[in-house]
DNA sequence: AATTTTGTGATTTTT
DNA sequence: TCACAAAATT
């Protein structure tokens, strides 16, 4: 049996997926199928025969996305009967180098264990508040905010300290200090904490790659073929890293959309897929797929009516496959952003109850994560089941942030944030001043406080009060029992058991316990054992770690707490994956949404200064409203059958008259009409004004009647409008045992039949060791070279 | 005097 | 939710 590629895709889907082209450009518009294309073109790599699956890479931008890619090229193996041997690498740019550096970090960095931990944002604020302590600076925290971003907008860029001129340095001259020490002493604060940030993940793993060949040739030579997913994201350092993995043998296939482009703040360039990429490799064949199978012909119109405001773009429109136009696209408008959250949930609910559609065919996206409040309170008020697609991610949370830095520091004894962590929470009254001089004599001694706390606790070289020590006495009572335990655990549950005495002993639990009560007391107590609650289930969440790392058979390592703590580190907001059963409308950011699609879809909160938002348009530049409209755009080609976009006339704090975003009405909704009682709206952004002349900063009718502000409406929710829906499911694949052992004992000779997955019938012409030559009775398919022993095919 | 608790006001997007 | 300043506690 083979995969039928021809069947199964459209003409240029088919010529993607299959193309031998060495170095491969497929430029995808929303909704093509670029997916379904990137998958095929995997399970085609990985059946063609002349490569193994672990010399295959495909880089996805978010984890989710490569775990979604694994099981649906798995479903079309197993649905064609195929095995392959091993598996491909589906990962992110972080993981991978990740993976790079926990093999490579600790022979050419010295000064770093393989059990490094990694940085997130939170911890990255207090490293960098403790560099200004060190400096002895005092910055307020306007300034601290300026060097921070400017750091990172750096590090995104792959700067190392070492790479700047402080003399030609404007930055430094306008702040009063050096930038380059500031980074240079938060680099080593996190040498000493054993730790590295999100980019030094991508900056080390360059450093040491470009500084040693024979690393170099060594990994490049593992792969042979990359895969790279939303290419229009990538930015110049993670395209130098893909190019130092790369031989003159590598392969390489890039999929992108320039017109999806939404992270250029974190320097991502779609030059290189427009250009750059051509250049650098001069037989690069495009490939580029227009047929939109997503949206409705209506939905379509508004996404072009509005990315053709872009003056910075490539000409193109999107056209519905299927040629069905569809529902109009619906403009509602409410009084304030309550309302708005009632209109929403009451379309909800109609289509619900009246069309039928499942509340997980339908997603409500908005621009920042501060207008999800509105909504978990009124989908919790109105009944209907939600899953908020969370930035302050489920390990971001306080209480499971204090459990985790418990568990840290059993892996790292370095890791002074989470030192700090610890000590404060539960108090142990040890504050600044105390804190301050146990870290100087740990300086000093060139130890880690830990260390101090396990060793030196009853030296008397730092005077402690006896409930200081006593507080400390107890911790590592607490630390050491929990390390014996860890190392006796053989079962999950011993693992979940052993962490659980530890919080306990800590004072963690009661900590945490107290401090729902409080919040109970104060709030309306609508979550009474939240945090409590949240604290098991980080148990639960490592248990279950634990139980899966166990079973599974592909890793030759017992699981650790070292395994489970790197592999949170770099999940994300879009990977949390709730119960996939769960039927439950979809809350989210435009920038989570980015590569899903719901049958129905509202974005909500279109105003001037939400969207495009507030900082977009102080910068005051052509280039940030352009990635705001990108973004919308990508919100708008996330609906297949359905797309409402909402505004309203009150902002989010109900004391300021809004403006209607500049957006609605370049996608036909015409504002510029719609009168605000006794003034009228223009233009709400003007690019060459710091604060566009009609922003809401500065124009807020002073009193008058709220109804006065109403838009006339257009948009009649709740009526009986026909809604014509086919709700479509996710089919979720099930995982195949994918463990397959190579058929070495079939020798093959000149002359042999074989049939193969992808190309059918052929016969072997040469002989090469393991390698062999086919000729495939298929014209297209020509000749190929093999390896022999794959599942791909087999001796007739 | 050092530390902890309490109140207040502001908040882009994320690997 | 989080940082920061002022008040309360030890």
């Amino acid at each position: 049996m083979s995969i039928n590629f021809k069947t199964l895709l459209n003409k240029e889907q088919y010529l993607a997926a299959t193309s031998d082209a060495k170095y491969l450009r497929i430029i995808a518009g929303a909704g093509t199928g670029k997916t379904r294309t990137l998958t095929y073109r995997l399970s085609y790599l990985l059946t063609r025969g002349d490569m193994y699956p672990s010399q295959i890479v495909a880089i996805t931008f978010t984890n989710k996305a490569a775990n979604e890619m694994k099981e649906r090229t798995l479903k079309i193996l197993q649905d064609n009967n195929l095995n392959i041997m091993g598996t491909p690498t589906l990962s992110t740019f972080h993981s991978f180098c990740l993976r790079f550096l926990r093999k490579e970090l600790p022979f050419y960095k010295k000064e770093f264990t393989r059990d490094f931990s990694i940085a997130d944002e939170t911890d990255q604020k207090d490293y960098f508040k403790r560099v200004v302590d060190k400096m002895h600076l005092t910055v307020d925290a306007k300034v601290l905010k300026a060097v921070v971003s400017y750091i990172s907008g750096l590090k995104t860029k792959g700067i190392r300290p070492i790479d700047i001129d402080d003399d030609k340095n404007l930055f430094s001259k306008k702040i009063g200090f050096s930038i380059k020490d500031f980074y240079a002493e938060y680099q080593d604060q996190l040498l000493q904490a054993n730790c590295v940030d999100f980019d030094d993940l991508l900056i080390f793993t360059r450093d040491i790659l470009k500084e040693n060949p024979e690393v170099r040739k060594n990994w490049s030579s593992k792969y042979k073929a990359f895969m790279i997913d939303e290419f229009q994201d990538t930015n110049d350092l993670q395209y130098e890293l893909v190019k130092l993995f790369m031989n003159n043998e590598t392969e390489l296939s890039v999929v992108g959309d320039p017109d999806q482009t939404i992270y250029t703040w974190r320097g991502a360039n779609h030059s290189i897929i427009t250009d750059k990429l051509a250049k650098d490799f001069k037989t690069l064949e495009t490939i580029t797929l227009y047929n939109n199978y997503r949206s409705t012909q209506a939905i379509l119109d508004k996404a072009n009516m509005l990315i053709k405001h872009n003056k910075n773009r490539e000409e193109k429109s999107l056209k519905a496959a299927s040629g069905d136009n569809g529902n109009k696209v619906d403009l509602i408008r409410s009084e304030s952003f309550k309302q708005d959250a009632d209109n929403i949930a009451h379309k909800i609910e109609y289509f619900h109850s009246v069309n039928k559609v499942d509340y997980s065919d339908i997603a409500v996206i908005m621009r920042s994560n501060f207008q999800s409040r509105i909504f978990e309170q009124t989908f919790t008020k109105s009944r209907i089941p939600y899953i908020l697609y969370d930035a302050t991610a489920f390990y971001e949370r306080f209480e499971v942030k204090c459990g985790l830095s418990f568990m840290r520091l059993l892996v790292n004894t370095s890791d002074s944030v989470s030192f700090e962590r610890c000590i404060a929470n539960p108090p142990l009254g040890i504050g600044d001043k105390t804190l301050e001089k146990i870290e100087d004599y740990c300086y000093s001694n060139r130890i880690s406080e830990m260390e101090f706390c396990l060793t030196k606790l009853d030296s008397e070289e730092i005077k402690l009060s006896s409930k200081q020590k006593a507080g400390l006495v107890n911790l590592i009572n607490a630390y050491k029992n929990c390390q014996i335990n860890l190392s006796k655990a053989d079962t999950p549950a011993k693992f979940e058991q052993a962490i659980q005495t530890y919080f306990v002993d800590v004072g963690l639990f009661r900590f945490i316990q107290d401090m729902d009560e409080k919040e109970a007391r104060t709030t309306y107590g609508d979550n009474e054992h939240n945090r409590e609650n949240n604290l098991k289930e980080l148990l639960v969440d490592f248990k279950e770690f634990i139980e899966r790392a166990m079973l599974d058979t592909t890793s030759e390592n017992e699981p650790t707490l070292v395994d489970y703590l790197i592999n949170i580190s770099l999940t994300s907001a879009s990977d949390t994956e709730e119960e996939k059963g769960k039927d439950a409308v979809n809350v989210m950011t435009a920038h989570v949404s980015k590569g899903l699609e719901f049958p129905i879809v509202f974005i909500t909160g279109m105003l001037d200064g939400v969207f495009p938002s507030s900082h977009a348009i102080n910068e005051g530049n052509l280039a940030s409203i352009e990635e705001e409209r990108r973004l919308f755009y990508v919100a708008i080609t996330r609906a297949k059958k359905y797309l409402a976009v909402t505004t309203y006339t009150h902002d989010r704090f109900g004391d300021g008259y809004a403006i209607p975003s500049m957006f609605l009405k370049e996608i036909g909704f015409d504002v510029a009409k719609m009168t605000f009682g006794d003034f009228q709206v223009k233009n709400s952004y003007n690019p060459y004004s710091r604060y566009g002349n009609n922003s809401y900063y500065n124009q807020r009718p002073k009193s008058a009647p709220i109804s006065s502000y109403m838009y006339p409406s257009d948009s009649d929710y709740g009526s009986d409008e026909k809604i014509n829906l086919t709700p479509s499911k996710m089919i979720i694949a099930s995982k195949p045992n994918n463990k397959q052992i190579i058929d070495t004992n079939v020798k093959y000779e000149v002359g042999d039949k074989i049939a193969h997955a992808s190309f059918g019938i052929g016969t072997v012409i040469a002989v090469e060791g393991n390698k062999l030559t086919v000729k495939f009775e298929d014209e297209a398919q020509g000749i190929k070279k093999l390896i022999a022993g794959f599942k791909a095919f087999r001796k007739i």
